[in-house]
DNA sequence: GTAATCTATGGCAGTCCATGACAGATGACA
DNA sequence: TGTCATCTGTCATGGACTGCCATAGATTAC
């Protein structure tokens, strides 16, 4: 990795780092991309070059997530059960958080707070989850050989384990969270979710 | 209601309905608040003071079908499982859409092909559905006599019935749609919800 | 019917987000 | 070191949205 890479993605981390405290501290709305830019020094343009829009600096963890449940689904069993599968991949990317850098962990737990706060961003989040429901559609569709753009069940299969996994997570949750405390919340999500249905129905 | 009322709602729908013929025309991105004001019109300022954003003009069904369920939800029985009462609610939006005006069913089919070209106001649709959510689990804990911000279950309970109601009408569909389709559609995918769950789960 | 009042509208100025074009700076690499 | 690709800043522009104030229109009271 040249110095280059690690440059920008130090950068990066800087702008997100800085975004996040800003909001934090002076809201989501009255903080502005020139400030931003400003506290990490870099022109108000470059910013729009780290990352698209304002909007998107609170959605960086979603590409991670959703290339994590892609892989775990490429390594289930072709035969299993899809909404197995799916609940399968959910756990990977709770597991993978608990896993994470102090400063990713730092990162996500100012980001709920913040959440919290701006319902609006919230719903953000949740249209990129169904962005990335789209695709993992098409992912178990591909497994089950049928047809996406036709097949309900497929469709209602990847909705009900992403509704799982939104819950577990963006839930309000009352108790100031930890990363421990949100892995195990969402264990106990992924428990009530398996229990609800008919064994087999996914079959 | 005076005229001054009758006149606000005429405006209202000429605004909506100028510019749903324009996005359709030259694209959502490409028309401007200006134009679509232009063209009833009425001064750009005035725009805003009929639709909070541009981008809400493509969500003003969600406040009807909201409060539908609303509705429904308050004349099922008490005691009756939370889920069932969901999905009652949802059937209730499918089947009001039915009896809606013709002028109503032409700007629900507009907006439908809309979408399928613009994945982000598929987005923006999926993010009010989110707000909605709280709120109607709001109601369904109340009901249970549970605490919202801490039952998960009840979450869960609504973020099922609203993901079928989501797949059951933004799910792609191939076929040029007509209401009926789309209403008996989503009595197909409802039926595919009621039998995936474990009878007596969500009592 | 007229006057007083309330409200919808228009115009204007200004903020902020976002993008294209170009030129200068900086790391990559032979 | 010199060339090349890429990153960055500057400038200009456009479009969404808001606050403010003046005016025209509707509503109500008399």
């Amino acid at each position: 990795m040249g110095l280059r890479e690690r440059k920008k993605e130090k950068t990066r981390l800087a702008i997100l780092d800085a975004a996040l405290d800003l909001f934090l501290e002076q809201g989501y709305d009255s903080t502005t991309v020139d400030q931003i830019a400003g506290s990490v020094e870099i022109s108000p343009r470059t910013f729009f070059r780290y990352f698209t829009s304002k909007d998107d600096l609170v959605l960086w963890f979603h590409d991670h997530g959703e290339e994590i449940m892609q892989e775990t689904l490429r390594t289930r069993p072709a035969d299993e059960p899809p909404f197995t599968s799916m609940i399968h991949a959910v756990r990977a990317v709770a597991h993978d958080m608990e896993d994470s850098t102090p400063e990713d962990t730092a990162r996500f737990l100012k980001l709920r707070r913040l959440m919290d706060e701006n319902p609006r961003l919230v719903g953000l989040s949740v249209a990129r989850g169904a962005a990335t429901e789209q695709r993992l559609a098409v992912e178990i569709a591909a497994r089950s050989g049928v047809d996406v753009t036709t097949d309900q069940r497929t469709h209602l299969i990847v909705a009900f384990a992403m509704s799982t996994l939104r819950v577990g997570f963006d839930c309000p949750q009352p108790d100031v969270p930890d990363m421990r405390i949100i892995v195990d919340r969402m264990e106990k999500t992924l428990e009530l979710a398996q229990n609800a249905f008919r064994p087999g129905w996914d079959v």
